[in-house]
DNA sequence: TGGCGGCATAAGCTGGGTTTATGAGCAACG
DNA sequence: CGTTGCTCATAAACCCAGCTTATGCCGCCA
């Protein structure tokens, strides 16, 4: 109703959160697609009947199409239903890993298994690690700190952590490793910029010699793109976070080096397209860390079993 | 506080929607990431500024964690802020998508463009699709509906479509088509089945002579699968949804047999593990169809250029 | 023909999120 | 050195979404 709602377009009303049913909905629509009844579902999630029944239909008020077919003998999700389940799916996926991760970034003294992990792993990574350890060990408290490859190896070495991931080219003094996984840095310009439809491989010094927009100098992402060009990178800009340089390059403001990890969305969706590159070592190991001769044991070793393929 | 809440692990209380902050707080948090401001993301969401900082603590309190550095002249992220950021960011998007998706689903009389499409695109690749067309076409309005390969031919036929998107072997008489996208279908089972172990590809034979988890007969996935095997396939179960058989090879009742589009998130997450195949052909192409003669044109023809790579 | 499981409706309560109104800290500027 | 303008915090009043309890109708099955 205020004056900031008129900015989008005519179909579009108000924000997200007025037109998309709150998790609680989502949820109870996932159980009721489950257990093939309203009831059933209400039971699930600890709420009456009515409840659940009036909370289905007013999203299928909000969003202008009937969800589930009610019989005198259960509910069955009608075919729009089946596909809006789905789509509320991913909803509650993201925020599952949400969840996972916030608890862990909750201080606690009780934790079981300290992590320390650098920001991208943390960003991408951990909160799919830590839902697959939930899941076969429930009862395992787990805390996570953030912060780069220095500050993981502190955290490790005055035993403020059990375990801990890096994303560096080289292992931290003290540390033992095993890699985990790989990821490589790509090039990616906004699609309409000469270079996306370049069809000839990027050589490193016109790398080199192009302003990019990058990480801050200090970044694992940085760090391995001077080591890679020989310390020469011009930047256009310099960013403090990943998600700004993504932004920046979905923007049009020019070529943005990023962790492969990072941009998988955009990617597939065209709002990046990846420029190739020639003769530059931009591949780097994503490693799990502890202290010297301290094997992971317990929690630790199941989540470092977890994240190895 | 009700009797369902125990059932879960010692750390949890109360549901997802309990312990995770409402679409409205998330978007809220985004925009104070992007503005530095609390009253600055106030102003764009079209509510107030003591609105919103009650919001952000409240959060805060829910989650027990700092998310924001107030200052006399503005709000930073914390650290833990800026991750917490990062995996809400995740939330919003898929809210995009389901937004989108939902939209389209409403019958409009409206709408410029109609959209008719298999089901496994409708859920895995069109809201992505959607956003894209949104972001450049804000205006169009979509409707989506989604059906086999037959009801999408038909409603083509019937001028009660602009535009098709299919999954089988085969295009359907009347239509022209344009490849898009490449699809296999892929063996599947839960890690800890046997076959996660096997070093050697899985023979055609075998895997007729197996019994696996199913998409029903007439579906687009066992319509390939029964042509690649020569109508062999032994159902352990038939399901009438990939989701379902998903849930049922993760459980471990057995292999299944799946587009990868829909396993990607479950074999990232070592949920599922894929076996090998040889000598069957799997692969299936995902095609754009439309009226023969009738090349697409206006919306239908941005959406086309879109979806291909 | 009860009994059971499924869903809908109605009335009343509660709490979270909102608004308006106000105050206080810090910076820049004449 | 006060004024203006930005920031955020607090307090009180309000409103509505979603909850519960209570009830009724429908269909299936023993």
């Amino acid at each position: 109703m205020s004056n900031a709602d008129e900015q989008a377009g005519p179909t579009v009303s108000g924000s997200l959160a007025h037109r998309v049913p709150d998790l609680g909905a989502l949820e109870l629509l996932l159980a009721v697609a489950r257990l093939g009844s309203l009831g059933g579902a209400a039971r699930e999630l600890g709420i009456t009947q009515p409840a659940a029944s009036s909370r289905i239909r007013s999203m299928e008020r909000q969003l202008g199409v009937a969800l589930v077919d009610r019989s005198p003998r259960g509910s069955r999700l009608t075919d729009a239903g089946a596909l809006v389940t789905d789509w509320a799916r991913r909803i509650v996926e993201a925020a599952e890993a949400f969840d996972v991760g916030a608890q862990a970034l909750r201080v606690r003294r009780d934790s079981r298994l300290r992590v320390a992990a650098s920001m991208t792993i943390a960003e991408y990574l951990l909160p799919g690690w830590l839902l697959a350890l939930r899941a076969q060990r429930p009862d395992t408290a787990v805390s996570l700190h953030a912060g780069n490859s220095t500050v993981v190896a502190e955290r490790l070495l005055s035993d403020e952590a059990d375990l801990g991931f890096v994303e560096g080219l080289s292992v931290p003094a003290g540390l033992d490793s095993a890699v985990i996984a790989h990821d490589r840095l790509i090039v990616v310009i906004a699609p309409g910029h000469a270079w996306a439809r370049r069809r000839r491989s990027l050589a490193a010094d016109e790398l080199a010699s192009t302003p990019l927009i990058l990480r801050e100098k200090g970044s694992g992402t940085r760090q391995v793109l001077d080591a890679a060009l020989g310390g020469l990178a011009r930047p256009l800009i310099e960013l403090s976070s990943t998600t700004a340089v993504k932004a920046a390059a979905v923007s049009g403001a020019g070529p943005a080096v990023l962790s492969e990890l990072a941009v998988g969305e955009e990617l597939a969706m065209r709002r990046l397209v990846s420029v190739p590159v020639d003769g530059v070592a931009l591949a780097r190991d994503l490693r799990a860390v502890w202290p010297t001769g301290h094997r992971p044991t317990g929690p630790a070793r199941d989540l470092l079993s977890l994240t190895r393929g």
